[in-house]
DNA sequence: ACTCTGTCTCAAGACGGG
DNA sequence: TTGAGACAGAGT
DNA sequence: CCCGTCC
């Protein structure tokens, strides 16, 4: 049995004992600080626990070398980590998801979800979290069950597959932006049951006991934890660096972050393969981005406003739907599944409505903090996107070719290649900006109704192919679509 | 019939040669 | 590990 | 399209 604690737990610690480690947690989250308008935006919600000790401020202060250290900002630091705790322990009660929302909207709408090919995103901006795809290099990049590594040992995984994936994208015209998860994300995807939980708690009590060897202890987990994940971060941001794509830190999620550039219109839309991004606001998701040129199967774009309208429901209305189908932070009511979501929301309108209509048949949980989920799609933490400033670049090859082939030891012409694509590709950099800045026009009244009949159309056609099929069963197999 | 749920399974990156 | 599809079984 | 290789 692994001996660990979660971040729940740890900045429970931290928030204990020494001053100092809030200085770490806070560059966990958001490595680069930097003093401005928008960050201190988050300081106007009264933190939960103001800064009680000098100490803290002081030393805090001296830790991140500023002259001034405003109350605003260390407000804000607590709300980071107080936010970020909240996250993580939500995320620990829910323990099923429900992947439905994709195929409700599938089933329930027209024109929500479209299929497209990679080169219609041509010269577009596109977020990307960054995290999400490091972590599925590290697990999918393989050679007999090892990693990928240089002579010296080094995993390179992730370069491996960070360089060639952007290189695709970029011939294909799209312009990436990676954000950061503020998080290292061992803590979100690995020991983060509730068993574990209840260990940290422990742990927390057995630092209380001993009062000296904390913060050191803490210090050393933090590394433990971290030091792999930061490093690698590293190497990715240093590799974009070098191929010239610009990258964000998000300060908490990164798929909040992404959703809010696409909103604010900094990019054309958010690429996740999670559906709860579309809770996040963004105006378009696309799903299966770079699954398509290989698989031949199409691009998924889904559209938040024609998913809504289509639905007939308002953004409040959309979160709580799909916080009944089940989100990472909180689970679902037993007993209810997407269509009695669909259902019940389409009647009630509001959670709030639903619960007190309910009847005895459903036991809603003991603890199903919904609001405290619904809060956090509504306002999640982000840096202002016009704060984010970023720009593509021509690469800087000698860099390049130093990094990879010389001290990871990839092949030089490939790496050359691939240099030369980038620098083609990102010449035109201002023209394309233009198409940006296309959204999807709201449909009127009269071809909603269109889209409805469709969509029911399309409904019960459904329904008899699955029929069709189930009746021809036994035979061969259909290809879908 | 319809819906929800548990369990099982598999793949998960990208490239290029044959 | 996570996510998605298929499928069987239980509850309504 | 399958399968071995990338590092």
């Amino acid at each position: 049995m692994k001996t660990g604690i979660t971040l729940v737990g740890l900045i429970d610690c931290l928030r204990k004992y020494t001053c100092k480690c809030f200085g770490i947690i806070f560059f966990l989250l958001s490595p680069q600080p930097r003093l401005n308008k928008a960050r201190l935006r988050f300081s106007s919600a009264s933190p939960s626990s103001p800064p009680s000790n000098l100490t803290f401020y002081t030393r805090f202060r001296q830790h991140l070398g500023l002259q001034q250290l405003s109350l605003l900002f260390t407000r804000w630091v607590l709300k980071v980590t107080t936010l970020s705790e909240q996250i993580l322990h939500l995320r620990s009660l829910a323990n099923t998801r429900y992947p439905g929302l994709f195929h409700l909207l599938q089933e329930n709408t027209q024109d929500s979800i479209k299929d497209g090919e990679i080169k219609q995103h041509f010269g577009r901006k596109i977020a990307i979290d960054a995290s999400m795809s490091i972590y599925s290099f590290l697990i999918a990049v393989r050679s007999e069950g090892q990693q990928l590594t240089s002579e010296t040992g080094e995993t390179t995984s992730h370069l491996m597959g960070l360089f060639y994936r952007t290189l695709r994208m970029v011939d294909n015209g799209i312009k990436p932006l990676y954000v950061f998860d503020g998080r290292p994300p061992t803590l979100k995807s690995g020991e983060l049951a509730k068993r574990s939980a209840r260990k940290a708690e422990a742990t927390a009590a057995h630092a209380e006991a001993k009062e000296v060897g904390t913060a050191e202890e803490v210090e050393k987990f933090s590394r433990r934890t971290v030091r792999v994940t930061k490093e690698i971060n590293d190497e990715c941001k240093r590799l974009l660096t070098c191929m010239g794509i610009p990258y964000v830190e998000a300060p908490c999620e990164a798929e909040a972050q992404c959703a809010a550039l696409a909103k604010a219109g900094k990019v054309y839309a958010a690429a996740s393969d999670d559906m709860d991004t579309l809770c996040f606001e963004t105006p378009i998701l696309l799903k299966k981005l770079m699954l398509s040129e290989m698989k031949k199967e199409p691009v998924q774009e889904i559209y938040l406003d024609r998913a809504m309208q289509e639905l007939g429901f308002t953004r409040d209305q959309f979160i709580d739907l799909c916080i009944l189908l089940g989100c990472d932070y909180c689970d679902t009511i037993p007993k209810v599944g997407p269509t009695t979501a669909l259902k019940l929301i389409r009647e009630h309108k509001s959670i709030e409505n639903v619960l007190s209509h309910l009847g005895p048949k459903y036991a809603v949980p003991k603890k199903w903090p919904y609001q405290d989920a619904r809060e956090l799609f509504k306002n999640p933490l982000i840096t202002d996107p016009d704060e984010c400033e970023f720009k593509w670049e021509a690469p800087d090859i000698d860099k390049l070719v130093a990094f990879l082939v010389g001290e990871k030891g990839f092949n030089e012409d490939r790496v050359r290649a691939g240099a030369v694509k980038l620098s083609k590709n990102l010449k035109g950099n201002t023209q394309a900006r233009v198409n940006d800045f296309f959204k999807p026009v709201p449909k009127t009244a009269e071809e909603l109704a269109g889209l409805k009949r469709k969509s029911e159309e399309k409904a019960a056609e459904r329904k008899k192919k699955v029929k069709a099929e189930k009746a021809e069963k036994g035979k061969g197999k259909k290809g879908k679509r």
